[in-house]
DNA sequence: CTGAAAGCGCTAACAC
DNA sequence: GTGTTAGCGCTTTCAG
């Protein structure tokens, strides 16, 4: 160390502190820190060496600004994290988004609109270049705004309801008729729903699904058979009030001899009340889920990591169309997917600009759906 | 363009295009976008509706850079998001980091070192405040030079190597010790031992605990012996790779009459073993996890969620102690937790000015790990 | 290969 | 209440 002074602890260094430290102008300084070419290759290594001692940290918002790079984050809205359905979600979307150089912020909502409404405004702020976001919410204002602001907003498993914008959901009710239809085709007429919230459009197409199934088997008079309504149970958001439900349902007069449960919390709250009652009843669940396998659970599955390598797909595709995809962000190969087309899985349908996906769920037979009544399917 | 044209769909409106639009200057403009007071309602009226009419959208990197922030960002590296273990941490991290008015980036490392340390270059690049991570590597160079870039980095889960830094982790020895004496004192003295790779820390703490209660029942030989290494299967780093490992060990000659397996997955993999096996070998798992409890499996459990508010809150003291908390940064508060305390649960050594919190686990029984060698904890 | 000047979009001081 | 003047830290012309 000989003449330049140790280092300044304290106060963030500026690429013209290294410049004047290293005796050289502030671009020679900038090509040198950003491993420009057409430095010598001693210049650079005094530089190096000047932005060492000094704890030198490119300020790349200043850089950003300057190139006209708005930032490099998108936002991803959902209930969650620690629902294994939103974090699979999560993974998908982090994955697909960093073959196109951009980085993923999470933030939950704890199923709350307020809560949403704050997120996404906050995202908004923080200028996330797109937003996916798992709405809880009636009205999308805060969304609107955001799309407005030219910034590209794809629905995540819940559909858009007073907005056109992107979506990627799951066929719901196809895959809860089929689950409900399983049951019957194994000689079940009486079968039990348990669900989520019921302002949840999931919710309510699964329970679309359900009916229309036990319609279809001319049972429980319809729609708005009270009998029906006797083995319905709504509202319930985590295991806990599910394993109630379920419990309340198994306790019945008459009880279904199977349950159809509407998602993964709301399957593992349901086997809860099972193990506790004794009961070996029949039951498919929406979702898959680890151990499902080992427990023998039939479930209608699908692909959440799959999910949300396509909502992230479709905020790159609306990224790019509209020519805000920087370097390093395959812009080519974005163009294979297009309006109208349908890829080997789900439907794509496009219409005023925007892409709605509605993925398919596979019915996975493992015990617990093929049983008829009064049997057992635990091992 | 004379008066108000309809608006420029395309290019970005800047703060400037709003004033002028409504003809003020662009400090009132600002003061107006930006709620502030002292501004005449009607002003501000004008120029929310330029502002609108224009699409225009505050550039934040902008506002951030002249305040003399660097983000508002805080990275979270971790080995997948889809493992229930990181993403329950996920969740405690941006709980707390959210009362500090900071928000999440999460990135997934896969556990490569290589992708770690390409994920740690990004984020430092993107300026985040502080950066928590669950490494793999082995030497910290990236997460050293982001430390001396003034940036906190705090170690979660498992321990930095050859760095001074804060950390949050699991008393993993004593955990698995405990586990496995329980085993013991249920009648088990042939123990079986799955875990993750060999390399992570965690992973050679809990064979270490595993070892201190074989050697302390004068079991097997101790450490080296012969008998111990042959119920010692290492390297499971998913379900099935564990659920191989499992069939390995129960179609021994002289299987064990007990298995401890070292993580969530290694669990599920080794119950998936014992189904198709038709066994009911005893069990207990490090990790808690869902359905659990209808399972009956006995686990060391711990809160990972708490683990992620603890690291984040480490973090936050970090940037307050460097003064680097801006407004709606609950400042005062912070100091609560000090040096060489104790908190409720684990204890926090401080050296060197690092904090290390050890986090205690918890014994849950559950059935799987009460039954003597020979009987079934299914029912 | 290197440097001087200009300015990205915004906000903090101070005027008025 | 409102406007004017600087300048955050960096990169980009365009000269040397």
């Amino acid at each position: 160390m000989p003449d330049p002074a140790p280092a300044s602890p304290r106060a963030h260094a500026t690429l013209a502190n290294v410049a004047e430290r290293a005796g050289v102008s502030l671009k020679t300084a900038s090509r040198a820190v950003n491993g420009e070419r057409h430095v010598a290759e001693e210049t650079r290594n005094r530089v190096m060496r000047a932005a060492d001692d000094l704890g030198f940290q490119l300020n790349g918002l200043a850089s950003l600004l300057k190139r006209g790079i708005r930032s490099d984050f998108v936002g991803l809205v959902t209930g969650d994290l620690a629902n294994p359905f939103y974090s699979q979600l999560a993974k998908g979307v982090e994955r697909e988004l960093r073959t196109a150089g951009l980085t993923l912020v999470v933030s939950s909502s704890d199923e709350s609109g307020a809560r949403e409404r704050a997120l996404v405004d906050e995202l908004v702020a923080r200028q996330v270049r797109a937003l996916l976001v798992v709405s809880t919410l009636e009205s999308n204002a805060s969304l609107a705004a955001a799309q407005q602001r030219g910034i590209p907003v794809v629905f995540v498993d819940r559909p858009p309801t007073d907005l056109a914008a992107d979506s990627v959901v799951l066929d719901n009710r196809a895959g809860a008729a089929a689950a409900v239809r399983h049951l019957q085709r194994h000689g079940h007429s009486r079968i039990g729903f348990i669900g989520d919230f019921d302002r949840l459009p999931t919710h309510r197409q699964r329970l679309d699904g359900y009916l229309d199934a036990v319609e279809g088997a001319g049972g429980a008079g319809g729609r708005d058979g009270t009998e029906t309504r006797m083995l319905v149970r709504e509202n319930s958001h985590d295991a806990e009030s599910a394993r109630r439900a379920a419990t309340e349902l198994l306790g019945l007069e008459d009880p279904p001899t199977a349950l159809f449960t509407s998602n993964n919390r709301v399957t593992i709250g349901a086997l809860s009340a099972l193990r506790e009652a004794g009961l070996t009843t029949a039951l498919v669940g929406f979702d898959d889920f680890d151990l499902a396998d080992v427990l023998g659970v039939t479930v209608v599955a699908h692909d959440p990591v799959d999910m949300g390598v396509r909502a992230a797909r479709l905020a790159l595709d609306a990224l790019a169309e509209r020519g805000a995809l920087h370097g390093g962000e395959r812009p080519a190969e974005r163009s294979g997917e297009r309006p109208g087309e349908r890829s080997a899985e789900g439907s794509t349908v496009r219409g005023g600009g925007t892409a709605s996906l509605v993925l398919p769920t596979t019915l996975v037979p493992r015990g617990s759906g093929e049983v008829p009544p009064g049997t057992s399917w635990r091992r």
